[in-house]
DNA sequence: AAGTGGTCTAGACCACATG
DNA sequence: ATGTGGTCTAGACCACTTC
């Protein structure tokens, strides 16, 4: 520990800007093993004694740290190696329930309702959707935890003229769906990533600016009909979404 | 912009830190449309004295906007709107030559290599390529760019049996191994999303700690062995990958 | 009560871009 | 030459956790 945070090779010159320097020294202590998953580090005003150089500096190489998940931040308590998360793969061409998804590995499932309400659509609702000028949208939102980790933030808009009512929907909404004779046929998702905004790191208690997949899911009936519009964001450091590739 | 900037508002208490307030000042007129993209800001020191704010927390403030892809900003030029990148598209359940798939869209193609050469295999390589003891990986990694901008790196990995001599790669790594008789049949893809270290923010042009998308994939011979194994990063806001869900 | 991370300040120097 | 963002410092107070 001493050594990891010696003053020492903090002169070089041409080494890059300091706080790099530093970030690239616990970085490869973690990688090394000399820093294990739940390892504390000292307090950040130690570290800057230490090493001789500000604590705004040591906090600049840890923060970068904690964005790629390498380290965890405690307020009034302190900062640590993070623990391996296991990824948890999903196959992305099916579309699974997540309640099931994590029963068949042995998980605990919540899901939080953030709020169930109709409300006047939205300019992209009414895109995905194809809304008219009078209809109305259901918004279901919910987090989705596992074993008391938040894995995603799910946001559901159909027209109401498919769900008049979300509070009707307890766990399942396309079991609702079912139950209404409503059985969508085809879905396509769109995949991309976006550093978590601040609303929504809390939610997935991760530090703002942490990558995120972002899903958006447009589901249809077999009429070609939009049924459901669905945007999610998962954890980037949890998920792992599969795909398999049919090569021609 | 004198309003933007103005000190009220910035002593309301219970509105959070002060960093937050002003992003979301800022954050709100670039969505009004107030700041249009190409639009510069004020001088970080102009927006401190004028907001009454130290320059230390006008940067956290706009470095989150950067992070989140909303400002751009340029060394002794300024900070600036980020002009919308628009996303492309691309079906992730096909395997297309990313040549192919820009020149249909119009676009120009760039490919930089960043290396082509043959090492001892990493312990990630002996397991996703059933390496054996003396077998040795070839490995090709290079950015890939559009128009100008980078849009993705690639790193393939293969066991030298296949693939002796990296440097006869040109543009296309599938075009090498066909002309060997080497054609895969399948081949699986795993995406999740990471923060952008500082080697790979930098070949893509975008500011450290901004969201990849990041890819791995394998392909098979029809035999069943692997034959490649590419790891590959994209840009969050530029890339899009689009899945269609088969419903049972 | 003591220790931790979170926020904030005022001021400084450097490297780079543009006129 | 001037202005810009990039880095860095020393010191301060707050909110929270832990003892």
């Amino acid at each position: 520990m001493n050594l990891l945070f010696s003053p020492q090779r903090f002169d070089d010159p041409g080494a890059g800007p300091l706080y790099l320097q530093l970030q690239r020294r616990i970085a490869e202590a973690i990688a090394s093993g000399r820093l294990a998953p739940g390892d504390s580090l000292p307090a950040e005003r130690d570290m800057a004694t230490m090493t001789g150089l500000s604590r705004v500096t040591v906090r600049k190489a840890v923060q970068a740290l904690v964005l790629s998940g390498q380290l965890v931040q405690r307020r009034g308590s302190g900062t640590f190696v993070a623990h391996k998360v296991e990824k948890l793969e999903q196959a992305l061409s099916l579309l699974t329930s997540f309640t099931e998804d994590m029963q068949r590995r042995g998980r605990t499932v919540e899901s939080v309702w953030l709020s169930r309400a109709v409300h006047s659509p939205s300019p992209e609702e009414v895109m995905a959707l194809g809304l008219g000028a009078d209809d109305r949208a259901a918004r279901l939102a919910r987090v989705r935890r596992s074993d008391g980790i938040p894995l995603a933030i799910e946001r559901a808009s159909l027209s109401t003229a498919f769900l008049p009512d979300p509070e009707v929907v307890e766990t399942s909404l396309y079991g609702v769906l079912e139950a209404r004779g409503l059985r969508p046929t085809r879905a396509v998702q769109r995949i991309s990533a976006a550093n978590l905004g601040p609303r929504d790191a809390e939610l997935l208690e991760v530090a703002e600016g942490v990558a995120g997949l972002k899903i958006e899911r447009v589901s249809y009936l077999p009429s070609g009909q939009v049924i459901e519009f669905t945007r999610s964001l998962y954890r980037g450091d949890a998920y792992d979404f599969a795909v398999e590739l049919k090569l021609t």
